[in-house]
This record gives C-alpha cells, sequence and structure tokens, in this order.
DNA sequence: CTAGCATATGAAAAGTTATTCATATAAATA
DNA sequence: TATTTATATGAATAACTTTTCATATGCTAG
C-alpha cells in the first residue's frame, strides 16, 4: 500500500472539504491575501449563513486560518502554497481530458484514458 | 482568480469522486498493476455491488480504465502518475499538520495553521 | 450599559451520495 | 442452448451534506 491508512484518510478528508463549488471558490477568491467575511460574502453573492458554514469547514480542515481584526474576522489561507499546488492538479487534469467519447476531435494524448459512463470495452 | 471557471468545476468533480475512504483504497490498492474486480472485492472485503458502483465513479471521472479479458474486467488507473501525485499530497499534509490545540507537544512548523473547530482567534 | 454591526452557531428542511437488494447482461462452459 | 460465473445496472432505502432560518456572541460606538 503506497499510501499508510492515515494518510489515506488524511486525504479522504482533505479531497471531502476541496470538493464542493462554494468552498473552492473561497479558497481561490482568498488568494495570498487576508479578508473579512463581508468580502467574501460579497464576492460570492451568497447569504452570510451559508458562507460561515463553509469557512467552518475550510478551518477545520486547517485549510484557511482565522484572524479577528477589531470587528472583523479575516480569513487566509493557512499555506500560501496550496494555489500553485491547486494550478497544478488543475494542469494534471487538463492534460489527460477526455475525448468526446465518439472523439473525431482533436483532444487527449493517444492512450489517455476515456472516461467511459457505461461500460464499452474492447475486449 | 487563478484558476478559471472549468478549472474550478473540473478540480471540484476529481476531489468529490477521491473524497470517499472506498475509492481511495481501490485506486491505492490498484498500484501500477491492472485487477479484475474480484480482486477488489476481495481486497476491500466490500460487496460485489457497492464495489461496481464506485468504479463507476472512477471510470466516469476518467481516474481508472476497465478493460475486458475474457470474462473479467480489469480495471487499472487510468494514468501511472497518479500515486506519485496523490503521495505528494499526503506528504504536504502531514507537513502542516496541526499541533493539539492547547500544544505543548511538538508537531507543526511555528506559523503552521492549526485547525480550530470552534473559532478561538487571537485578536 | 444599550444599540448596532459582523459573524457564528443550532436546528429543521432540502438535496445529494452511498448502500443494499433484485435483476440484467455477457462470456464461458457443459 | 441451458447453466454458471463475473460484473453491471435500476430502484428503494439509508446516511450524510448543504442550505436556510432563527438566534446567539463579541466587538465597538454612543
Amino acid at each position: 500500500m503506497a499510501l499508510s491508512n492515515s494518510e489515506q484518510t488524511r486525504l479522504v478528508a482533505a479531497f471531502k472539504v476541496l470538493g464542493e463549488p462554494t468552498r473552492l471558490r473561497i479558497l481561490c477568491g482568498l488568494g495570498l491575501e487576508c479578508r473579512p467575511v463581508m468580502d467574501i460574502i460579497q464576492a460570492t453573492g451568497m447569504g452570510q449563513t451559508h458562507v460561515s458554514f463553509h469557512l467552518r469547514m475550510l478551518r477545520e480542515a486547517g485549510l484557511v486560518r482565522a484572524e479577528r481584526r477589531g470587528p472583523f474576522i479575516y480569513y487566509c489561507l493557512a499555506d500560501p502554497s496550496l494555489p500553485g499546488i491547486l494550478q497544478d492538479l488543475a494542469n494534471w487534469l487538463d492534460a489527460r481530458q477526455i475525448p468526446p467519447t465518439k472523439g473525431a476531435s482533436r483532444p487527449g494524448r493517444p492512450g489517455a484514458a476515456t472516461a467511459t459512463k457505461t461500460l464499452e470495452v474492447r475486449s
């Protein structure tokens, strides 16, 4: 087993938190700045409670850090290397993109996996 | 926005698929080998239908590829670089681990984010 | 110390995902 | 061709997550 059990568990937890559009948007929106919740609410156009909920998830996952400044609470990425990591992953995904099933058109290195919704497998 | 919208969407989809223990276990268990479903069922100790369901998710996400050989269907990682990537992420997570809230004990670079369940923030 | 803003939290409702059960399909074999 | 083995699929249920609503907390200003 390449990954230890506890590594797997940690990964799963992290992926779960990252695998939600609102949260990823918040993370990306943060960039390297720290921002008060108000800003995040505005930027996302979502309700206060809703945003607060997702911020909590991110915080509990250790992906962001909260810091009070006067009446405001600022949120920042816990680790400035996160955006880079996300970008790398995005590139990896891009690179191995799926040719449109009955693919005449361009994308996909030859040999790249084709996502199949139904099992259609050449024997 | 560092990541384009469609990149974010793709990432979210991938994370969603990866953020489930059974699926990550299957992926890790596969390593670079191709294995018939039976093997995976045995390795995980889970029901046939259940495994089949998760394999389908992985397939649809383009993370694995299915290949029939006679009566069996073999599943393989779609991209052999996946284990490496997962390992890197796991290392990253390890590196930024949380000191036990009232932490006298060792872990965590100074300045590393501490995951807080409840908001307890030094002003 | 009261009022008001910024944000968090708890509980209920809505939505999604995983699990299970029954059944279908496809290849191999008798 | 009928049976068996390997695996997939559809539908129902169960578990979990997100969303929303109402309310609480913690600062700051008056």
